[in-house]
DNA sequence: TACGAGTTCTCTATG
DNA sequence: AGAACTCGTA
């Protein structure tokens, strides 16, 4: 930081001065003249709409170069903010390299949560926590509601604690505290959501805890009440920058305009094409309105794309130009040629994981004339992270190496959660949710029954789990086996306590401490092997080796890569800090792979190769968006699609399937509607290479593309007979009697019996949106769109 | 209290 | 299809 000392000169520097700075900076010629504009923009409010692909982090991080070069700011006082942990790694590493030095002194970059956590944490007293407040994830959070829910006799069946979650989580995103709760949200989770929202804030603040939504809205409450706070950090951040700025909801949006207040330098980065978290509070208004909100801003338009070649940008354009309301941007390259997009249909979704699976072999070799690209070139992206599990059925029997990107992650799975409630309870004994998870895990004999005495003598004494067991103890509350046990792990977790506590005062000292629990001679205990105590000692690793499930192995690993993840950290707590913000799974691993993920992971990354699997109505667009959100939910499926086309450098292969299995059903699918939107000079359509000895694939695509009733031809191949037999079968082996509530869609009731071209006459037995699930007399069990279906009796004879 | 069979619910996505 | 959860039995 010593290197920015003498950067005061700039301040008092004339203009012209500052322009010759400016051209010795040799970064600023690497940019074209837009993004050179939106870098050179430094004071007062600047908008950058940067389409996909357009050098957007590129810009962001050269003005934070420039930031510092010109003397504007140092590295501590600039905010600069982002939504991944990914992205603020990026944007460290890119700005360290420009610099030519490790950036150490860029506190304030990092996620919102990031950056709130240590806001909050100096100012935790005034919203009534300590400093040292536990961050719940959602997994805390849900058990904590559905005692409350319980606790308040609702019953948690028919007003499920998600929901509650769901609904508190909304609020949050707004800002929204139950004391500012506006009226219209009285009637939320069956009229009593206010009241519970009320006695969880209540309870996190006894716990000393905070969830997710709470880290950004308290951070709001301390600067609307406390305005010297407030003057402060105004005055410390003399230049804010925000990324994926149309991903912002509420509370992060007040929050940054609480911040900017003063001095109005805040630069925000963004493009209104790519919003697609509308369905967590994201609000696309707030980009929109950039303007009204800071008078006199700067807008930057950044629209020529390096990244995708002009068909692939074409085909983007073509379907996001179906969204009304947009700031209107339009993407251009001068790079020439390339492939058209590719476009094909296949019988069901095992069939499609085979095709990609074998093109994406043909491509690694390069065969069938084509380029030949690495594995690591390629992804997979899909709608749902439930379509992953075709591609890695397929991927896995045919010995192809694939990568699963923002999976389940390794801070969420069991085994990690189990091992971290005994990390939490050392470091913090008051964790009461920490307890509750592993008291009984290994199984110590302390069931419901016993737990139930405990939360009791906890709650008489007004004190945490851990010592209303102690409590219980002494006063012979439990005997047997379960109190031996429980006396042991009280011990141990006292035990353990005290030996992270002597490594704290004695740190450094080297020498060997005795307290009562390790042996004289022994040397120092350092957290690493402390933790390898624990899981040790309490049982828990014995448990996962006596288990003879077939994942026990893995879990087993797991915890040793969790000992391992230790190292990089000073101690527990440092540690435990970082696990509750960080969730990456990023498991460095160099090998070439395959990668599939969800087309949401896939904002911000790009592939020379992408397949776009599962392009079918219902799938994508999403039939939840749309019955949720309407034509707003469409839109942002829209953009999804458009975000999901842009990731593509050279080859893009869009793909559907007419049958796919639906939470174990199969269903047949009609080809999305933004396969119709995509311009037709700009695509390819392929077909199936003899697949089920048909052309189906030819006829159910020209089909979609036109008509999209890609149902027709598609269902007299031999596979479908094959699908049909097997169809049968399940419905006899297994009667299905899945009574689905008796409404009516708009025109068929239960019980009617109906006409569909293909299947035939038919009785509907259960309704599914504006599916109808059908007992064909020939057929057997189906769902199939209602549209489809006319009504037996309305067929003139 | 522990375990297994049966039943119901899920499948958007993030820190 | 798979996970989560419930309930009855040993």
């Amino acid at each position: 930081m010593s290197s920015f000392d003498d950067s005061d000169a700039y301040e008092g520097a004339s203009l012209a001065a500052r322009a010759m700075a400016a051209r010795a900076m040799p970064y600023l010629d690497e940019l074209n003249p837009e993004q050179r504009a939106a870098v050179e923009a430094l004071d007062g409010p600047v908008l950058m709409l940067a389409g996909a692909g357009t050098g957007k982090t590129k810009a962001l991080t050269t003005r934070i170069v420039h930031l510092l070069n010109t003397g504007r700011a140092r590295p501590n006082e600039i905010l600069a903010v982002t939504f991944t942990n990914k992205a603020a790694r990026e944007m460290k590493h890119r700005v360290g390299r420009m610099m030519g030095e490790a950036v150490e002194g860029m506190p304030w970059l990092g996620t919102f949560h990031s950056i709130c956590v240590k806001l909050l944490r100096r100012h935790a007293e005034l919203v009534e926590l300590n400093s040292n407040f536990t961050i719940l994830d959602t997994d805390d959070q849900i058990r904590l509601l559905k005692q409350l829910i319980r606790a308040a006799n609702i019953d948690d069946k028919r007003w499920p604690a998600r929901a509650l979650a769901g609904v508190i989580d909304h609020w949050k995103n707004r800002a929204w505290t139950p004391d500012n709760l506006p009226a219209s949200e009285a009637h939320a989770y069956d009229g009593k959501g206010p009241a519970l929202y009320r006695m969880y804030q209540t309870r996190l603040c006894e716990l000393n805890a905070v969830d997710f939504g709470d880290l950004l809205m308290h951070m709001v409450t301390i600067f609307q009440a406390h305005d010297d706070v407030l003057k402060q950090y105004q005055r410390w951040f003399c230049y804010i920058l925000v990324d994926e700025y149309q991903d912002t909801n509420v509370a992060q949006y007040l929050w940054l305009r609480l911040l900017a207040g003063g001095h109005q330098n805040i630069c925000c980065v963004g493009d209104d094409d790519q919003s697609i978290y509308g369905w967590r509070g994201a609000e696309v208004g707030n980009i929109l309105r950039f303007e009204k909100d800071f008078p006199g801003a700067h807008v930057v338009r950044l629209e020529q794309n390096y990244r995708s070649t002009a068909h692939i940008l074409a085909a983007a354009s073509g379907v996001i130009a179906g969204n009304k309301g947009r700031l209107g941007k339009e993407l251009w390259t001068d790079a020439e040629g390339g492939e058209k997009v590719r476009l094909i249909g296949h019988w069901d979704g095992e069939t499609e994981a085979r095709w990609i699976g074998e093109e994406i072999e043909a491509m690694q070799y390069g065969t069938r004339g084509l380029q030949s690209y690495g594995l690591d070139k390629m992804a997979i992206l899909v709608r749902a992270s439930h379509q992953m599990r075709a591609f890695e059925d397929r991927f896995l029997s045919i010995g192809l190496p694939y990568r699963v990107i923002g999976g389940p992650r390794f801070y969420e799975r069991l085994e990690i959660r189990d091992a971290m409630a005994y990390f939490r309870l050392v470091v913090s004994p008051s964790d009461d949710l920490a307890f509750e998870r592993i008291v009984n895990t290994p199984k110590r004999g302390l069931g419901d029954k016993a737990q139930q005495k405990i939360q009791m003598a906890a709650r008489e004494n007004g004190v945490p789990l851990m010592q209303g067991a102690r409590i219980l103890l002494q006063n012979k509350g439990l005997t047997g086996k379960g109190a031996t046990e429980l006396t042991r792990l009280l011990d141990n977790l006292e035990r353990w306590a005290m030996m992270t506590r002597a490594r704290v005062i004695d740190a450094g000292e080297g020498e060997v401490i005795d307290d009562g629990g390790i042996e004289v001679g022994e040397p120092e205990v350092n957290h690493i092997e402390l933790a390898q105590i624990m899981l040790d000692e309490s049982g828990y690793t014995e448990m996962w080796q006596n288990d003879k499930s077939p994942d026990a192995q893995g879990r087993l690993e797991n915890l040793k890569e969790l000992v391992k993840a230790l190292e990089q950290f000073e101690n527990l707590s440092g540690f435990l800090e970082h696990v509750s913000l960080i969730m990456d799974n990023n498991s460095e691993d160099a090998s070439e792979k395959v990668s599939i993920m969800t087309l949401h992971a896939a904002k911000g990354l790009e592939f020379p190769v992408v397949f776009l699997p599962g392009w079918e109505d219902g799938l994508f667009p999403s039939q939840r968006s749309m019955d949720e959100s309407g034509q707003t939910g469409l839109e942002e499926e829209r953009r999804l699609a458009y975000v999901g086309i842009t990731r593509a450098e050279e080859v893009c292969t869009i793909s559907f399937a007419g049958n796919r299995q639906v939470f174990g059903q199969w269903q047949s699918q009609l080809p999305s509607r933004f396969i119709d939107e995509l311009p037709e000079a700009h695509v390819d359509v392929l077909t199936a290479p003899g697949l089920y000895g048909g052309n189906y694939g030819a006829a159910g695509m020209s089909a979609g593309i036109e008509t999209r009733a890609a149902e027709a031809d598609v269902y007299s191949s031999p596979g479908w007979r094959r699908m049909q037999a097997r169809n049968q079968q399940r419905t006899v082996s297994k009667p299905k009697t899945n009574v689905i509530d008796v409404q009516a869609t708009s025109a068929h009731t239960m019980g009617d019996r109906v006409f569909h071209q293909k299947f035939g006459y038919g009785a509907i037995v259960g309704v599914d949106g504006d599916k109808l699930e059908i007992e064909f007399e020939k057929a057997g069990l189906k769902k199939v769109i209602a549209k489809f279906i006319t009504g037996a009796d309305d067929i003139p004879f």
